[in-house]
DNA sequence: TTTAGTACCTTGCGATACAAGGTATAAATA
DNA sequence: TATTTATACCTTGTATCGCAAGGTACTAAA
């Protein structure tokens, strides 16, 4: 046990980085909340339901992202998210400017 | 011009890495406000008082800072923040989670 | 027919970043 | 001497956003 709550330094680390890991994800495979959910659970980026649906429906409103119903095999529909060529632009940007906060981080750390 | 305000994107990055920023440059050097708004901004790392006032503040309040009030040659007196051996420990634990979210960044966003 | 699994979504709360505005001290200028 | 400029402190109100909790609905298995 540490003396601080690690999950969540994480967690305030995460904040803002969470829109530039969905795009990232679906700029390689379209997906469904669910299945989004699961993925960053994967990669220790938790996050749960009540985040992720709203933050979908902002960045399919910003026209960032569409989406599709399809069937399962098991169970209800699925609402599968593709990104747009205007989501693939943000994320252009958002590689740039990810960049530049962890080069900054780093300058400002070890100086 | 972009087709996105990319001072924003960036904006949205810092989220979550401020107080991490404020650890480290107090880990090198006593500063006060002013200053390190100063040198915030120098690192591209844009901070209004409006943000950083009530953020040093919960530091404190949170015993990872302390302050002393230091007399100046051109000007009101300056409230100096010094970082605790609390603050100290948390920014070990800061710097493993900030790891922990670059090297996920770098697997999702590249896989 | 009830339970379990999967998938969708919303509401209410708390935290926090920012814009804007306010107070106070000291030095320069009119 | 009065006013302006520069520096430094701080607060209030608003908006955003992540999370906990709770709710709906479809499918299949018990």
């Amino acid at each position: 046990m540490n003396e601080f709550n690690t999950d969540n330094i994480k967690a305030q680390m995460r904040k803002g980085v969470l829109e530039y890991c969905i795009l990232s994800i679906l700029d390689k495979n379209d997906a469904y909340a669910s299945s989004l959910i699961a993925e960053l659970k994967e990669a220790k980026m938790i996050v749960v339901e009540g985040t992720l649906y709203p933050l979908l429906t902002r960045q399919k409103n910003q026209e960032l992202l569409t989406y599709r119903w399809e069937e399962s095999s098991q169970g209800p529909p699925r609402k599968y998210y593709a990104i747009t060529e205007k989501g693939r632009a943000l994320l252009k940007e958002m590689d740039a400017a990810w960049q530049d906060v962890v080069e900054t981080l780093a300058l400002i750390r070890k100086k």
